[in-house]
RNA sequence: GCGGGAGUUGCCUAGCCAGGUCAUGGCGCAGGGCUUAGGACCCUGUGGGUUAGUCCCGUCGAGGGUUCAAAUCCCUCCUCCCGCACCA
């Protein structure tokens, strides 16, 4: 009978959502085991690669639970942040690739109008992920759900917040962020969710150098990525064509492009715009080069970009590609600096000066490259910017600076760029100037730039003594894959403080003592797992947000004061304290790997910080991703047909369950491929019906091989204990699911007839495959007569395993092996295979080899008279037992098992190879063939 | 740059931390079985050689080294991918 995967996972799921396996009650008499996965937000229906992890996390909430663990598996959305606010505004605007997506995955239009508003968006994926769990066998308890912006949740943050602020982790300081002109802060950052261009832009820390003009107090202001380039200037490039402001900052007049002028008026403090300044007006005039301080010509160049740095640029042709090609251009075509009235003479004159010693390069690299890339002028843009990468990489990681650099002669460039920056920036020759890499444009159409903001809310990850405390908790910790573990307390050291606050339109909780700001993504999310022990009691109306203060959740989740006085009964409050110390700590939390650096570090750190010891969380688990054709699985790249509620209209889920656990190891990225999901679907198949119909037509005839079966599935299990501590899912399945099936083909090939025997193999396989694919076990369950539920069953015990009965069905399947590699090489079909076993000395000699170092092999093996008396025979058996050290069987029968087993199993062989099979003691033979016999692995004669 | 990950046989993937019994499993391909046929399914093979099986040679990005022994450990190099913060 054939499986139908579709109505049997409704069955099942529907049957374990109505006997409440996933709700969690504390129990003090039985171990508990707290995990949970880093919430999802409402960016969209959930795809392949997002079931990943939580079918992982299912697996081990699943195990643990059947282990006897006492299991709390709880779920949540993170709506914080953007994403709800830039789904709704592509609905709102019936953006086609929006629409169209949302019509795939079975939106009604009556739904798609609620999500028109980020609220609604949020409110539709709270039901809608909860759903698309549920339809993955995924068993959590579905009553704790939480989100970040519900009300209790806002009150926790809150609390979470002053708790930092007590702490003295709260700072305030100047901060340079993204800005519209005209909306306020905006996210620049590749979703483009505030922004309508630039979403890979990058905030950038300039040097702004300064350039005191000759004949006035003004200065020209450019900008650099490279200041220890300062000892090669040569000349000062302007566009001809572009639009120049003179600016007032503090004291001094900057003389900058008009884009610059205007940033600046954001970023600096007492800055005011004077006037335009004709470009041309400054061509060929001098100004003083800071650093080295010449004065120095300003000359007109066409590569200059405007909406990036301040239109100003300074030359350094020997290490600046598009300087020295600047320079080419006007050398070779003098007719452009005639038009400005600058003498092509003086122009001429200049001279490239090297200033870093570049290894395989000459002291002038950028002319090197230039001429090896054979660039034709500053406008072959695509060759300068190679051109530029290759030099800058080259010249900033093994150059060293030479004797032109005055005092930083001989020093690493990487290293003197730092020091002349400082040194620069006090003396007043330069300042800072912050700059986006690349023009960005928020929504309204305005520019975004980059303001600066004196009191934004940080918080101090860089605490010194916090960072201790956080490496040495994680260092304790259970953190796979081993790598991240290693490289945690490295994460931790890099990190830095954190902006949590933000201005501006998103969701989140906002400020508890400073109401403009409103709490930023990350940082609500590092306590969270606390919300799933309180929100049993908010979700139930128990527990009401305006009950939830600062004393309260101090009570409840620090201890501190008294379970009285906070609008609730005291007993409650007694009862929420208990469950808390009862879940806490987390023991497992599991992520994507984009939280190395994100989630993790500030989960562990904030527990820290605010919980007590005893509270920190003990596990993380990362994985990887789950990938489509050329990277991250994404909307616009077809990822409907990769979204969960249209794949799995096609794809059995235990199929797509087995996919995550097999395919691949989770610490490796993994091309989504549904043809191979499509093979594990015929998998299951396959062993729904080999199980199915084993059982049904067994009858209660008894043979050997019913012992072997029983004995073969529980070392299977045994044997994956390790593997299954380490979650390493895929050597559990090779064995369990794999093997298994193995196992059962093989019994019955060997005959086996007996419906016990099977029942017993089939429920231990059968507990122990459940928690990867809980569908069809489940489902078989009952077909071979259980009324329970398999899924609140308990883990398989493992019976005491006959390795006699194992070892000699594992030498009949290499007999068999054997046989035919021979039949292979005659070429011809025997009519009779005679098959001699091994003499009793043989293996006696073999024990005995086994103990001895390889070295001492023969010596030791010719002092056992049994051996010694088979004079040739013996020496030449010893040397074999040399060569085979590593690959002698761990279980030997004796030389009378062994033959009732090859007779046992000689039926099963001559139906095999169609031949008559005959047994036979080597000894008694004078068949030439029959001195090959080694024990457990018979001599073969064809004939 | 900083931090992290990865290069395996036609393709995907395992093995690497704890060196030897081992290049694993799947796909694809080939032969056979079953079938009216096709598909599905089952068996066998799939680097090369091989005298009837325990054999020989080759192979894990490149090159060195350690070792009786290296895909695995060490060094150098090459290539690719990811993150770098108010973004989930």
């Amino acid at each position: 009978m054939a499986y139908d995967p579709f109505s049997v996972e409704r069955k099942w799921q529907k049957a374990w959502e109505e006997a409440g396996l996933g709700k969690a009650e504390p129990d003090p008499g039985k171990p508990k085991f707290f995990l949970h996965f880093a919430y999802p937000g409402p960016s969209g229906f959930f795809h392949v690669g997002h079931m990943r992890g939580y079918t992982y996390s299912d697996v081990i909430a699943r195990i643990k639970r059947m282990q006897g663990y006492n299991v709390l598996f709880p779920v949540g959305i993170h709506a914080t942040g953007n994403p709800a606010v830039g789904f709704a505004t592509k609905v709102k605007k019936k953006d086609p690739v929006m629409l169209e997506y949302l019509k795939e995955n079975g939106v009604s239009e009556q739904d798609i109008q609620k999500l028109e508003t980020p609220e609604g968006v949020v409110d539709f994926f709270a039901e809608e992920y909860p759903r698309e769990w549920k339809s993955f066998g995924i068993i959590a308890d579905y009553g704790r759900l939480t989100c970040t912006i519900w009300p209790d949740y806002q009150k926790f943050i809150e609390w979470q917040f002053k708790k930092l602020n007590e702490l003295g982790l709260l700072v305030q300081k100047p901060y340079y962020a993204t800005f519209c002109v005209r909306c306020g802060p905006v996210a620049v950052d590749p979703s483009e969710t505030d922004i309508s261009k630039g979403g890979n832009a990058r905030k950038e820390e300039y040097v702004a150098l300064k350039f005191k003009l000759e004949d006035s107090d003004e200065y020209l202001v450019a900008v650099t990525l490279r200041p220890e380039t300062v000892y090669g200037q040569t000349n000062l490039w302007i566009d001809p064509e572009g639009e120049y402001s003179r600016v007032r900052v503090g004291s001094e007049v900057w003389v900058v492009c008009k884009q610059a002028a205007e940033k600046l008026t954001y970023q600096k403090d007492d800055v005011e715009i004077l006037g335009d300044v004709d470009p041309k007006d400054l061509l060929g005039k001098k100004a003083i080069a800071p650093g080295i301080h010449k004065p120095i010509p300003i000359l007109p160049a066409h590569f200059i970009d405007l909406e990036v740095g301040t239109g100003v640029v300074t030359s350094v042709p020997s290490d600046a590609p598009d300087d020295y090609i600047g320079l080419r251009d006007l050398w070779e075509n003098p007719s452009e600096l005639e038009k400005y009235g600058i003498d092509p003479e003086e122009v001429k004159k200049i001279k490239v000066i090297p200033i870093i010693k570049t290894p395989g390069y000459s002291d002038t690299p950028a002319k090197d490259v230039v001429e090896e890339l054979s660039v034709k002028n500053q406008f072959d843009r695509e060759k300068l910017e190679e051109a530029k990468k290759i030099v800058y990489s080259k010249g900033f990681h093994t150059g060293v600076m030479n004797e032109n650099c005055g005092k930083y002669a001989g020093m690493p460039v990487n290293k003197a760029k730092e020091l002349v920056k400082q040194e620069l920036i006090e003396s007043g020759e330069a300042d800072t100037f912050w700059d986006l890499s690349e023009e960005v444009v928020c929504r309204c159409g305005s520019r975004v730039v980059i303001k600066k903001v004196d009191d934004q809310w940080f918080i101090k990850y860089s605490d010194p003594e916090w960072k201790e405390k956080s490496k040495a908790h994680a260092r304790s910790m259970r953190i796979l894959p081993p790598e991240y573990y290693e490289s945690m307390p490295q994460v931790i050291d890099w990190y830095d403080d954190r902006a949590c606050t933000r201005m501006g339109t998103w969701l989140g909780t906002k400020l508890p003592f400073d109401q403009k700001w409103i709490i930023e993504p990350i940082s609500d999310s590092t306590l969270y797992p606390v919300m799933y022990v309180l929100s049993k009691y908010t979700n139930a109306g128990k527990l009401k947000p305006e009950h939830m203060t600062e004393e309260l959740l101090d009570y409840l989740l620090l201890g501190k004061g008294s379970p009285e006085g906070h609008g609730i009964p005291k007993e409650l409050a007694e009862e929420i304290r208990r469950e808390f110390e009862y879940w806490y700590p987390v023991d497992l939390n599991i992520g994507g790997k984009e939280h190395k650096t994100v989630h993790f570090p500030v989960y562990v750190m904030n527990h820290v910080a605010v919980l007590k010891p005893e509270h920190w969380p003990k596990g993380i688990f990362v994985h990887w991703w789950i990938t489509g054709k050329g990277g991250k699985i994404s909307k616009s790249k077809g990822g409907a047909s990769t979204s969960i509620p249209v794949i799995t209209k096609r794809r059995s889920v235990d199929a797509l369950r087995l996919y995550y656990c097999h395919s691949a190891s989770p610490f490796v990225d993994s091309e989504f491929d549904e043809g191979t999901v499509e093979q594990y679907e015929e998998h299951l198949q396959k062993f729904y019906s080999l199980a199915t119909e084993l059982y049904s037509k067994a009858g209660e005839e008894e043979k050997e091989i019913d012992k072997w079966l029983e004995s073969r599935v529980s070392k299977r299990i045994a044997d994956s204990k390790e593997s299954l501590e380490e979650y390493n899912f895929k050597r559990v399945l090779d064995q369990v699911f794999f093997g298994s099936m193995q196992d059962l083909a093989w019994y019955q090939k060997r005959g086996g007839n007996n419906k016990q025997a099977v029942k017993r193999a089939l429920e231990k396989v059968l507990r122990a495959l459940c928690p990867f694919v809980p569908h069809v076990c489940e489902e078989i369950w009952h077909e071979i007569g259980n009324t329970s539920l398999l899924s609140a069953e308990s883990w398989p015990e493992v019976t005491q395993v006959d390795e006699k009965a194992i070892a000699a069905e594992e030498m009949v399947q290499n007999l068999a092996s054997d046989i035919r590699e021979i039949i292979r090489l005659v070429g011809k079909k025997p009519a009779r295979i005679v098959l001699f076993v091994a003499p009793e000395w043989k293996r006696i000699a073999l024990e005995k080899a086994r103990e001895l170092s390889p070295k001492e092999v023969i010596k030791g093996l010719m002092q056992l008279p049994e051996v010694r008396e088979k004079g040739k025979e013996g020496v030449k058996y010893a040397q074999f037992l040399v060569k085979h050290m590593k690959e002698l069987p761990d279980t030997v029968l004796s030389r009378d098992e062994e033959k009732s087993a090859l007779e046992s199993a000689s039926e099963y062989l001559s139906k095999e190879f169609d031949a008559e099979v005959l047994v036979q003691l080597a000894e008694e033979s004078d068949n030439p063939k029959a001195g090959n016999a080694v024990p457990m692995k018979p001599a073969v004669f064809l004939e």
